[in-house]
DNA sequence: AATAGACGGTC
DNA sequence: GACCGTC
């Protein structure tokens, strides 16, 4: 299905949606090739600020009375509106260097750092990659192999699939794990870009670790089951790695996507859930409305801070997301209503 | 001055 | 222990 645009979206915001997309390959670029990371993220800034300003901008000066947009972005914008282009991008565009590197990292483990390298090896596109994979370490592989696989969305559909499939396998390891399939599908979305599990157990809390081989044995069964294909690393609290579905007669052909199981002890567990679902918007607005309320809220825990704010109090207990929303004073949201 | 910081792999 | 990459 093709992205059609809503009818009351005008010309206007094109513009404004045409300038982001200059700042955003403009951040790339400061991220991928030239590693100035705060470049990167003033250009990020300057794109959001524009996102969110309702009007069309018409020339740099109105830009550069919105946050975060200074000279030299605004002066960007003003080129790009008077010329149609920008000098800086086509010469970016035509650049060897930069439009290998934005090739190579595009594989899942390769980052700035060793893109650079690769290049400095001469290689310099994907197809030079594969046949160097012995330069690559096994994230970096899998990550090849799978690329454009891990690049496509997963439909909701397929995600209430997976979803059913990891909780049958968890409960078959044991019945008082409790997993919850986070992030934007949890939030409703109609595709996800990657299954995210958070798993906890009654045996597993911050002064009680008896429970803390957990992950592995969830891990285990989802690899006896045909369930994982792959393994990108495996640690103590975190899993990452490769699924595929099995797709049953008459259904599409699946692929393989990313997947993530974390192991969250079970008095943190619900404030992880709060901060693993996001949005990432909503997380700072809830953030900002603990402070104002005199808490600290983070990925484990809210404690409410001491009158001088200098030192956070004891961790308070929390039962249920429910619980945080209580002790700041803000509505209940549901996950649906979370996707800021 | 800039979004934070934890986790895991690699050397 | 430092660095890289991911989330």
């Amino acid at each position: 299905m093709g992205k059609r645009k809503a009818p009351s979206e005008d010309s206007s915001s094109n513009k404004n949606k045409e300038i982001c997309e200059m700042l955003m390959e403009l951040a790339d670029y400061e991220k991928n090739v030239t590693r100035q990371i705060h470049k990167h993220n003033a250009y990020r800034k300057a794109a959001a600020s524009i996102m969110k300003h309702p009007q069309a901008i018409t020339n740099g000066k109105e830009a550069a009375a919105l946050p975060g947009i200074g000279k030299k972005i605004s002066e960007k914008i003003d080129e790009f509106l008077t010329q149609g282009k920008l000098q800086k991008l086509e010469k970016i565009r035509a650049d060897d260097t930069s439009v290998a590197m934005k090739q190579l990292v595009r594989v899942s483990g390769i980052g700035p750092a060793h893109a650079k390298k690769l290049v400095d090896d001469g290689i310099t596109s994907i197809e030079d990659l594969r046949k160097h994979t012995d330069k690559l370490n096994h994230h970096q592989q899998i990550g090849l192999k799978y690329m454009e696989e891990f690049e496509e969305r997963i439909p909701r559909a397929e995600m209430e699939l997976l979803e059913a499939e990891a909780k049958k396998i968890i409960e078959s390891v044991d019945n008082t794990v409790i997993a919850t399939v986070c992030g934007s599908y949890r939030r409703g979305a109609k595709s996800s870009g990657d299954i995210d599990i958070l798993i906890t157990h009654p045996q597993f809390t911050t002064s009680d670790k008896s429970a803390k081989d957990i992950l592995t044995k969830v891990v285990t069964a989802f690899d006896e089951s045909g369930f994982l294909t792959d393994k990108l690393s495996h640690g103590d609290t975190k899993f990452m790695g490769v699924c595929l579905l099995k797709s049953e007669e008459g259904e599409p052909a699946r692929i393989h996507h990313r997947i993530d199981v974390r192991l969250i002890p079970h008095d943190e567990y619900f404030c992880g859930l709060l901060y693993f679902t996001g949005s990432d918007e909503f997380n700072r607005q809830m953030r900002a409305t603990a402070l104002d309320k005199g808490y600290t809220l983070n990925e484990y825990c809210i404690r409410k801070l001491s009158s001088d704010k200098a030192t956070p109090g004891e961790k308070l207990p929390v039962t249920s997301e429910r619980d945080v929303f209580d002790y700041i004073g803000m509505e209940y949201k549901e996950p649906n209503e979370r996707s800021l």
